[in-house]
DNA sequence: AACCAGGACGTGA
DNA sequence: TCACGTCATGGT
């Protein structure tokens, strides 16, 4: 399966370093990057020393459990009502209500359901002290499934764990490279045993696809410019 | 106006 | 294990 590593050239020539995971604090300054979304802030393209405190940390992690299942748009918007409660830290949020917390996190959707994963979150946050989290220890909290505790651990943690969401699926089911409905670990094993072990590409990799399927995976029928330009030979997939 | 958004959990086969 | 219902607001 040579041919992840090429779609992974092809997609980072077309749309360039991503620069995940957006961060609050990056809003107003120079390193901005424009997104499909409409989201113009928080991005650090090429640049992978963030997070740098354990606040930013603290903000993906939560960011993380927001977009669920939700757009990003929403999740922002999410995140600046808690900064502007003070709440964007581990500190400041365990002193925040439910009603507080709901009210802030509402427009990102299932905020009730959501208010008990952050709460469980950070009891388990706290109890880590900063420590880098076992996988099975994320996937142990309520409100934390593989893809979460994947994002959490690539982005927050730098730990190379490819991260599998609804896009990924969607992109290489259509590529025919997956079936659509195959288990997340088989799906995350084909990536991981076919690219470097690095935290960088796994980054960039699942930014790319992201930004690749905003543009052409939203409604069907789909038209994947890569899959005109890839050349898919017989040798690509008996060699997997 | 249906459909999707950077899913996870509980339940019953 | 796995198929299905539920959770919820917002944008297109």
């Amino acid at each position: 399966m040579y041919i992840l590593q090429r779609i992974y050239r092809e997609l980072f020539k077309t749309y360039s370093p991503q620069g995940w995971w957006p961060l609050l604090e990056l809003n107003n300054k120079k390193n901005i990057n424009i997104t499909k979304s409409g989201s113009l802030k928080g991005y650090h393209p090429g640049d992978y020393s963030y997070p740098k405190t354990e606040n930013q940390v603290f903000e993906i992690c939560i960011g993380s459990i927001l977009t669920q299942n939700t757009s990003w748009l929403s999740v922002e918007k999410a995140l600046f009502n808690l900064k502007k409660a003070n709440a964007l830290n581990l500190k400041g949020i365990k002193h925040l209500s439910d009603g507080k917390l709901k009210e802030c996190i509402k427009i990102a959707g299932y905020f009730n359901q959501k208010a008990k994963y952050i709460r469980e979150f950070i009891r388990f946050f706290e109890k880590l002290d900063r420590r880098i989290p076992e996988r099975d220890e994320l996937l142990a909290v309520k409100g934390i499934g593989n893809e979460t505790a994947d994002s959490i651990l690539l982005y927050a943690y730098k730990q190379p764990e490819f991260v599998i969401d609804a896009y990924t699926r969607r992109i290489f089911a259509n590529l025919e490279l997956i079936e659509e409905n195959s288990a997340y670990h088989e799906i995350k094993e084909l990536f991981e045993s076919n690219l470097k072990k690095d935290f960088i590409t796994y980054q960039e990799y699942h930014a790319l696809i992201v930004e690749h399927a905003k543009r052409y995976y939203n409604k069907k029928p789909y038209e994947d410019p890569l899959k005109k330009s890839l050349v898919l030979n017989s040798n690509d997939k008996q060699d997997n």
